[in-house]
DNA sequence: ATGGTCGGTGTCCGA
């Protein structure tokens, strides 16, 4: 089983890249984020065409927005509302397969990396503190959890492009590391592209649209992950960054990331 | 040094 998770920026935007994104992944579900689409005009059919038939939507007026496209039943679903807003940064399937996997957007948290001075930040700091709090607390009958999403966060120093000169850009703060770290501690989760790719490698999802040349300059993070439960870990086959969908026009900031597992 | 570019029931705001 491939899931592949994406922040699609604007999902109605790269509706014509779904068989360039199926073509390059194989993928079997399909975590989206930055969908920035009403349910009700979410393209359902358009997935569906492709086999993805079992769809989970959380979407949202102007912003954020996070939605499940998968080829494979899902048995129970839902979404999540996190720090009191509705702002739908999450959504998880249980798929019959027994595997529960949990999409989500964490916020960016703005420009100024201090939470007194930046309400944005302050909500992040507080969305990862919540989800670690959560999964601390969530204990399916099965702990078969798959993490996958945007989480505007990059944790190790091969994550970007520069450690140094991103340790007081957001994204790239202690603090954030550090929280981050709590989210995965809260669950045991294993990286499970980090698994695959080695953490002196480095590696990037994300990079920006304000770069005249993004592959020249190479100023990249990455922002975008897929975690597994440890008792998944023997299960997991292989790890892909899709970096030349960077490349696909019109492009997203972000690119797909692939992770295989054994079912 | 502090821009630069995307996307959206937009002419600002979030990223």
């Amino acid at each position: 089983m491939r899931l592949t998770t994406w922040n699609v920026n604007s999902v109605r935007l790269r509706l014509d890249l779904l068989p360039a994104l199926i073509e390059a992944t194989g993928a079997d579900v399909l975590c989206l984020q930055e969908t920035k689409v009403v349910d009700d005009a979410f393209p359902r059919a358009a997935f569906a065409e492709h086999g993805f038939v079992h769809q989970v939507i959380a979407g949202h007026k102007n912003h954020h927005g996070v939605a499940i496209l998968s080829r494979l039943p899902i048995a129970e679903s839902g979404t999540r509302d996190w720090c009191g807003k509705s702002d739908r940064r999450h959504a998880w399937a249980r798929l019959e397969n027994g595997l529960e996997i949990h999409d989500f957007y964490v916020p960016a948290g703005g420009d100024i990396p201090d939470p007194e001075a930046n309400e944005k930040f302050a909500h992040k700091l507080d969305f990862l503190r919540d989800m670690a709090a959560w999964f601390k607390a969530h204990k399916p009958r099965k702990a078969q959890l798959v993490l996958a999403g945007d989480l505007n966060v990059a944790p190790l120093e091969t994550d970007v492009w520069s450690h140094k000169q991103l340790l007081d850009v957001v994204s790239h703060t202690p603090i954030e590391v550090e929280l981050l770290g709590k989210v995965m501690g809260s669950y045991s989760f294993v990286d499970a592209v980090r698994h695959f790719i080695s953490p002196e490698q480095r590696l990037y999802s994300w990079w920006s649209y304000r770069a005249v040349d993004w592959a020249a300059s190479d100023r990249g993070r990455r922002l975008d992950h897929v975690w597994v439960a440890p008792e998944l870990k023997p299960r997991l086959k292989s790890a892909h960054v899709f970096k030349p969908a960077r490349d696909w026009k019109p492009p997203s900031d972000h690119v797909p990331v692939t992770v295989e597992l054994e079912c």
